[in-house]
DNA sequence: AAGACGAAAGTGGTTGA
DNA sequence: TCAACAACTTTCGTCTT
């Protein structure tokens, strides 16, 4: 168990250093060159304007910050806020008469009432960091992060949040993005490197999914594909096969309620095995997240519902 | 010795009364 | 809220390479 769980976690942090080789695209919107293997971010044309150094809480933050807070659409307010301080000084440094201080007070009072501190923003402030922080280790490209941080604050906007741990959600919506976007990325991957369980971020998933009337097309497992077949060293060839595979399965009607993972795997493995590449059910599975019995059960459907000859 | 295969029992999540 | 259910996993014995 121990050991399954460390090698997942390399999958996610190693995966194919060499992918810049092909399979690369470009977003219209962003102009970041992403890698359609795994997703990950190649470059990016635009300049980050955050900080180089990363906080994880409240104090962090202050002791690192050196000048005023970055600035982002990712933050409440772009992170222009202004804060009446609390010294009762004027601005020369001299003393405020009493008589001033009380009207100060209620001017401070309502400027915080206003600007930040209405649970709204804090809790937002809480969630885009913990974005940041889910964004960043999964190599997510910036657009996801800015269609997930959109979908929170509808959520927060709806109230969807109560009862339930900020990061949590955090996680369902940004496993969310990935599914409508057809980045591959399971619920798996997600709860791998965030600390909340995978029974509360899938429980927030679907009903999030449900309030707000997300609409995540079927997972085609195809989208699997490219990144298990890099992470196995297999050739553009048998990606193609595997790829026709899925396509003959799925047209015939295989879909239903198996998890894509699954049939990505066999199919790939089959594929595999006719160019000649072959790799141990062994290897496949544990690419893919599934167990060797998995496989098997799918490659057995997949070769009677196909006709494939016996292959040795 | 390692891989492939499949049976049987167990697990976590969904669904419908 | 509970029971039935499907998909998947775990475990294990057997056969093949």
């Amino acid at each position: 168990m121990d050991e399954k769980k460390k090698h997942k976690h390399d999958e996610n942090t190693l995966v194919c250093p060499d992918c810049g080789s092909t399979n690369i695209s470009q977003d219209p919107e962003t102009s970041e060159l992403i890698c359609n293997d795994c997703g990950l971010v190649i470059s990016e044309e635009a300049i980050d304007y955050g900080p180089e150094w990363r906080a994880f809480d409240a104090d962090q933050r202050a002791k690192r910050a050196r000048t005023g807070g970055p600035l982002s659409v990712m933050k409440p307010n772009r992170g222009l806020t202004t804060e009446i301080d609390t010294s009762n000084k004027d601005s020369r440094g001299g003393k405020i008469s009493v008589k001033h201080q009380t009207t100060i007070n209620r001017m401070r009072k309502w400027h915080r009432r206003i600007s930040m501190t209405s649970s709204y923003e804090r809790n937002l402030a809480t969630a885009l960091q913990e974005l940041e922080k889910i964004t960043d280790r999964l190599q997510l490209p910036k657009r996801v992060a800015e269609e997930a941080a959109h979908i929170y604050k509808k959520a927060v906007e709806k109230q969807l949040i109560r009862g339930r741990l900020i990061e949590s959600v955090v996680a369902a919506v940004v496993y969310a993005v990935c599914r409508k976007n057809n980045i591959p990325k399971t619920l798996d991957d997600i709860v791998q490197i965030s600390d909340n369980d995978k029974k509360d971020i899938g429980r927030a998933y679907r009903f999030i999914k449900r309030e707000l009337n997300l609409k995540v097309p079927f997972t085609s497992p195809s989208i699997y594909i490219p990144r298990y077949a890099s992470a196995l060293q297999l050739s553009e060839d048998v990606q193609e096969r595997a790829k026709e595979i899925v396509e003959m399965a799925m047209e015939k009607g295989m879909l239903s309620g198996r998890g894509p993972t699954g049939i990505a795997a066999a199919a790939l493995y089959i594929a595999a095995l006719e160019k000649g590449e072959r790799r141990t059910q062994k290897q496949v599975a544990e690419i893919a997240g599934v167990t060797e019995v998995t496989i098997r059960n799918r490659y057995r459907e997949l070769k009677e519902l196909l006709g494939l000859e016996d292959l040795e």
